[in-house]
DNA sequence: GCCCGGCACGATAGCGTTTACACGACCACC
DNA sequence: GGTGGTCGTGTAAACGCTATCGTGCCGGGC
């Protein structure tokens, strides 16, 4: 029915074995076969079948990236960064939700995955999380983003110390109450945010006379979690005058909780953020900007070198650098 | 190396044909077979190969979603929801981003992606654009998502009517001078927002004395953009009274730009968005509110109908209705 | 008693690639 | 002038499934 590559390699005059080489571009055939062969398959825009080539022992030409949430911006964008590189490498992306602790965990499907695609792109989940079933045994290319693992490529940033440099802002700025609003109670599947937990605490232990943690929040990472998570903040005795918030979507909401009390941010209540969302500019939001699309973008490069070098020079740990955006919803209490 | 479907046979004491048959549910094997060849593949949770399945004739167990953008929050969600689906259904999600007007059109991939999935899901793109590289005539189920074609399944609002109604709205406030934001200039890609575009158009023309409708900007669908469109509305000698912008990202970006013109959202300038974005509701945003996520699901259900009912009931064109939020960014002009 | 139809299942031929393995030609070397 | 080593290519056997066809069996109608 459809053309194969026994017609292209007839066409060009050679056997298919060599037409598959010339079309992989395998070091070991004559250029001027390659040509003649690719233009062949150029003229009747022959693609190789990416099921025969797989089932063969080739590859298949699709990566899979296992995200935790489609919708929240942060993902949404990072991806944005991956499908592009991929688009231009001609690989496919297959999509796959998986870990969001709010979602009932299914059979874990890498096992379905790993015979569809030539490499994972973990983003945020840890590793090892059981929703991922078993990745971390599998031989098969990965990078990690906005995460890490031993012996296993990454691209992140120091969510540690952008969250240590946040808090640390509102404290010299004159805070002393200081709240936080976070992702989920309980241990975190996520080692960035176990780390920003970290950065925050550290910041708020500095030898600075009274200041204190105050009950932590938490906000699912959404704008109306994020509003619920303030309110339980202001609901406490003496409520803080400065909150660090683990996304900008969680300081949104935590906006809208402030405002429907009457309490003016930046005034009132000091917010930062995290990530850079497209809105903290508009919304006077001060926030750890880190280049989303570009962390997406690197770790797709990342994994697409990982898969057609062989050679096993994994490029370890790439770290992003990140900056803190000041606006003027952190400004010191009155 | 790995389990192949001949062991399962063997260990359930059948032909491969059976087993075969059975793991695909035929309704021509003895249920009793069925059972216990699945209570061995389970045992060794074995997963039919897709290239195989796919290379002998069979299904591959994922579907294709074409996509303008993914960053944009509407087109996230809707993802959204369609993923939610696919993985109850045990499909897997191939990602393609095709047909952003801003964006250097590729080699069409359909071809491509025709071997490797067993349906269509378009969203926002018209079905005949040159960057779906003849999506139409290939025999494969499809649904379209927030656009129709005439003998192609769909799930969509109507949009020309919302479009009327929102700003009906804003000429029933008083409003006379009204301004537009849309997507790019030239002829839209997108049928809904040519059809928003009449919608607003007629509401504007409605016999009202003196009710004119303003040039029109343009803003990508991002916020940026939203706001160089909005300042290039006021930059006009008889600058609007209000404005309908096609999606609440847009919008944003416009309240951005009357915030820095120092003119009041609602009261200098009224405001009215599309989408019913998670943020409309914190930045008091008057909105078309639409059911995105759930758009998502049922085209995605509509999918998988087709697919494995070979009876082509072809369901038809769903329309989802929508609903017009009031809130305070839209008032009478003063 | 015979034949027919329906049912559950088995044998086998592909599906379109890739990858050993083999082969001939050509060159270089002692 | 053999021997050995690249280099470019051809032959054919997988790869793991599904579809087609065929077989044996059982029940019912004449």
């Amino acid at each position: 029915m459809a053309i194969t590559i026994r017609d292209i390699a007839r066409e060009a005059g050679v056997s298919t074995a060599t037409a598959s080489r010339a079309l992989r571009r395998l070091h070991n055939v004559d250029p001027a076969t390659i040509a003649r062969v690719q233009a062949v398959a150029d003229r009747y825009s022959y693609v190789v079948s990416p099921a025969a080539s797989r089932l063969a022992g080739g590859r298949t030409g699709s990566v899979a990236a296992l995200t935790p949430y489609l919708s929240r911006w942060y993902f949404a964008t990072v991806l944005s960064g991956v499908e592009q590189v991929l688009q231009d490498a001609e690989t496919d992306l297959l999509l796959l939700v998986a870990g969001d602790p709010g979602r009932p965990a299914r059979t874990p499907p890498v096992r379905r995955l790993s015979q569809r695609v030539d490499g994972f792109l973990v983003i945020s989940l840890d590793p090892d999380s059981p929703d991922l079933g078993g990745l971390l045994a599998l031989d098969a290319p990965k990078v990690l983003i906005g995460t890490k693992w031993p012996g296993v490529p990454s691209v992140s940033i120091d969510d540690e110390r952008a969250a240590r440099l946040a808090t640390q802002h509102l404290v010299n700025l004159g805070h002393r109450r200081i709240g936080m609003i976070a992702g989920r109670q309980g241990r975190s599947p996520f080692l960035a945010e176990r780390a920003r937990k970290r950065g925050f605490e550290t910041a708020v232990a500095w030898p600075v006379p009274d200041s204190s943690a105050l009950e932590c929040g938490y906000g699912d990472f959404t704008v109306d979690g994020g509003e619920t998570a303030m309110n339980a903040l202001l609901a406490q005795p003496d409520p803080p005058t400065a909150v660090f918030c683990m996304s900008d979507e969680m300081a949104f909401g935590a906006m809208r909780a402030l405002r429907l009390h009457g309490l003016a941010v930046g005034t009132d209540v000091s917010l930062v953020g995290f990530d850079g969302h497209d809105l903290a500019g508009m919304l006077d939001l001060t926030t750890v900007a880190q280049p989303v699309a570009r962390i997406g973008a690197v770790a797709a490069q990342m994994l697409l070198d990982q898969i057609s070098d062989a050679s096993e020079h994994k490029q370890g740990e790439v770290e992003i650098p990140t900056k803190l955006v000041v606006r003027s919803s952190s400004r010191p209490p009155t």
